[in-house]
DNA sequence: CCCTTGACTTCAAGCGCTTGAGGTATGTCA
DNA sequence: TGACATACCTCAAGCGCTTGAAGTCAAGGG
């Protein structure tokens, strides 16, 4: 049976070393075991894929304690699934909403990324161009936000 | 010259009560002008204009200094204007490459869902070809953790 | 004329980490 | 064998907000 530092979960999770101790600590995950004379976190393969979830969670803007529900939820199988299901999906829209706007912010920069290009090479035709470039895309994006 | 209230100003750039008044405080913005009878905030357009682009750093994962950085260059006009094309499309960069790690947590999310889902259901036949589906997701997203 | 509603104000505390300081155990090389 | 590198440890402080408490001002209704 092997065991994985804690680095080896930071890699395959995305969660950085701070975080899984952090995790640890606010008893989100664990106690994970210890290697004897140093002390280091030995991590069971069942962690890992329990954190890979969590990081997806996290990485959608789901809070610690609905975290903790997640993990509960877990625990308790078949009894829960539907509510983990709905938990999962609901945040699943978030993040597809999310990207949508992050893609906005990606083409308002670009917009502006243009302007001061032309600004540098102090071409105002380019300059103009990428002025109007940029008040198209603006509109969009502050449809994004109400949205 | 039409002014803007907070509220005006936080629906059209996506940020906060609370972030506006907290970039004003560490002097990112502002100072803004208040109404003299109720002491409110009144931007001007042009304050929109500066948080619009604040907003999508923001989103970006831009630091505070940075956008200080951003901002003083934007003073300086043409004489910096290549570092701020440069420093625009450096962070569009690192948020295409979020935007793909998203999708891969967005998948993972789903598939996971979809487990959840025939649990629910106690249907063995399609928790199988749901976990199936996880396993065939995992690696491509820790390969995404690499990048 | 008071009372409520709503949008704002300041100030303080909390959240979910990240960063840094300072220290310990393991392995490698001269 | 001793010195250095590496990977980990704990603890404390800082970051960039968010949330909540407590109060101010302007408009509208009974």
């Amino acid at each position: 049976m092997t065991t994985l530092t804690i680095q080896d979960v930071s890699r395959r999770s995305g969660l950085s070393g701070p975080t899984l101790r952090y995790y640890e600590e606010i008893g989100l995950i664990g106690p994970i075991a210890r290697d004897p004379s140093s002390s280091h976190r030995r991590y069971r393969e069942q962690d890992l894929d329990t954190l890979q979830v969590l990081a997806c969670l996290r990485a959608m803007g789901v809070g610690i304690e609905e975290m903790r529900t997640y993990q509960a939820n877990r625990e308790l199988g078949h009894a829960k699934a539907g509510e983990q299901r709905d938990l999962l999906l609901q945040h699943a829209k978030r993040v597809e909403a999310e990207i949508k706007t992050l893609r906005m912010h990606l083409n308002y920069l670009r917009a502006k990324a243009a302007l001061w290009d032309a600004r540098s090479r102090e071409d105002a035709d380019a300059e103009a161009e990428a002025n109007s470039q940029v008040q198209k895309v603006l509109p969009r994006l502050e449809e994004a936000m109400l949205g």
